[in-house]
DNA sequence: CCTAATTATGTCAACGTTTACCGTTTTGTC
DNA sequence: GACAAAACGGTAAACGTTGACATAATTAGG
């Protein structure tokens, strides 16, 4: 009797012993399929994301994770490549999924017509650092321009001036928040971006070594190169490498995420520290507390997460012959 | 009705149309909870594996996520460390999980206490790359001898005699059967393997980085290392560097795994591809066969995946002065 | 034109829980 | 010891599908 197992009041101890151990006995669990047909749920939290490098991947799931583990709660991962073309395909993946609820990780976040169609079957969700409609669904943001900024910054104070810039993919918005924070940083500094140092790349490390190459072998090669993410950043490493240069003294590297890479490479990388897992708790966090609630009123909507900048030993100021 | 959107005969074709139409009108989407109570079956696999690198959590996982495409299926991830401590609490972690399969990465597959759990549920199960009971259950394999006799006689044969050893976590035996190919390949060099030259890492970076300083600094300092992964080989770069080494000049040093960081690594790293997508696709492969079948009896129970071992710029023969 | 076969449509039990309801037993109070 | 109140245990409806079965409508064959 489920009473007993779900220790509601009204029943004695005895019983609830009885029935407790002849469960264990019998290994018996309950059909998680029947409960979910009564409770009008199915325990099942979503999270989709992009073919971002693996270390944001499970950084990423490791929040939520972290959040969902003694919940009844499970995740299931949604993997979703090219959502700017096909957002509607992704929109009928996740609501076939029988969700309670979707962690939409960029650039996922960000496509009006996939939360229409998610807003309309009145499927709850939470956004992780989308760059659009800040006023929609539950948003775990990171001041993605602060970011940049801060970034910039560092490098413009150790005095470079000739700055190459690698841009992440276009259809992430990350990319365009970080730029305008390099520019207000420039401007700041009374320093004007040079566009014929501004690649395009798109996160990956492929990518990244080309446009590196591309910009070091230009009329005017820079001093510094600000990567939008650490993959595309090692990359640029070893491009410098190619042409024999050695970092930091010939020329400043930094990065964007703080990813494992970052660590490990030669030399460490300067970065920025994107809380990814601590924003994927919070979204995890927050939606589930809208789920159990049933409600969706009170709670603030939007919640800022903190950058941090890591300076670490691949960036230094720039040498006199440069 | 049923019958008219599941394509079933019996059924005229206006009507089909026009329930198909009021359906799509109204947004309808079928209760997966109601069809799982009345199928039996959640249409959810289970995914679990134990914190390695994110490479080989995403590799792992796209495999299986690639597999599953176009099925009913959805992945459910469940990370859970040190199995080896606990297994009971996994057991019961992937039972009430209400899967209808479970994928079994290292460690956790080579648990015999899961093992006998889950079997006596009746859950289904794949395992990818087992050491252990190798004839229970559904197992997908990568000979880990031969590939570790491959990468050892690689480095004897380039005449390396004085060869560091940074073994991966214990309690994985993956580190076993490697060890196990680098000593049949050293005896069949006819070179002893020095055991103060073995150390015991835990596939973590930094615990390789502590243990390559440690025989980079011994009184047998070895002209090569063979580390049991990528990451302990990345930090076997770094500690060489610290003495100032170069590799693979004064050092050559060769990983495992062939994980995104031994190609981005400097120099690139020899290794040893593990095909850690094709064993996880076949995985869910051949689970989801067993089962759609609803039988388990006729299919073979073991698959055998070829290991590759990749050389590139982080092994040379040793230095005259070696 | 009638019957039989075929095809289409409607009905209802079943899946395994939870919860509301109702009847029974126990406990507490005067 | 009688009564009210609280605690307990049993029963049945409901959740939203599917699939077996029954019934109705159509078609084919004699």
């Amino acid at each position: 009797m489920s009473r007993a197992l779900n220790d509601a009041p009204h029943v004695s101890e005895a019983v609830r012993r009885k029935v407790k151990e002849a469960a264990a006995a019998l290994d018996y669990h309950p059909n998680l399929a029947a409960q979910s047909l009564i409770a009008r749920r199915s325990y099942l939290i979503g999270l989709t994301y992009e073919r971002p490098s693996p270390s944001y991947v499970v950084e990423l799931q490791n929040g939520a994770l972290g959040r969902l583990e003694n919940e009844r709660y499970r995740l299931v991962v949604l993997p979703f490549n090219h959502v700017a073309s096909r957002p509607e395909e992704l929109g009928k993946l996740l609501l076939r999924a029988g969700l309670d609820g979707v962690l939409l990780a960029p650039p996922a976040c960000d496509q009006p017509v996939l939360l229409d169609m998610i807003e309309r079957q009145r499927l709850p969700y939470a956004r992780i650092t989308p760059h659009s409609d800040l006023d929609r669904g539950l948003v775990v943001a990171m001041d993605e321009v602060a970011a940049g900024h801060t970034v910039a910054t560092h490098i413009l104070s150790l005095g470079h001036r000739r700055v190459g810039i690698i841009l992440g993919d276009p259809s992430h918005a990350a990319s365009r928040g970080r730029l305008e924070g390099y520019r207000q940083a420039f401007d700041e500094a009374g320093v004007a971006i040079d566009d014929s140092l501004v690649g395009t790349g798109d996160f990956t490390y492929d990518v990244g070594y080309r446009v590196a190459r591309e910009l070091l072998d230009g009329p005017l090669r820079p001093t510094a190169i600000l990567a939008q993410n650490d993959d595309m950043a090692v990359a640029a490493i070893a491009a410098a490498r190619d042409f024999g240069l050695s970092v930091p003294q010939d020329l400043s590297v930094a990065g964007f995420d703080n990813s494992e890479v970052s660590r490990t490479a030669w030399p460490p990388l300067t970065t920025v520290h994107q809380p990814v897992r601590e924003m994927a708790w919070d979204a995890a966090n927050r939606l589930i507390a809208m789920l159990d609630a049933d409600t969706d009123g009170d709670a603030p909507r939007r919640r800022d997460h903190l950058h941090e900048l890591l300076v670490r030993a691949s960036t230094a100021p720039p040498s006199s012959t440069g």
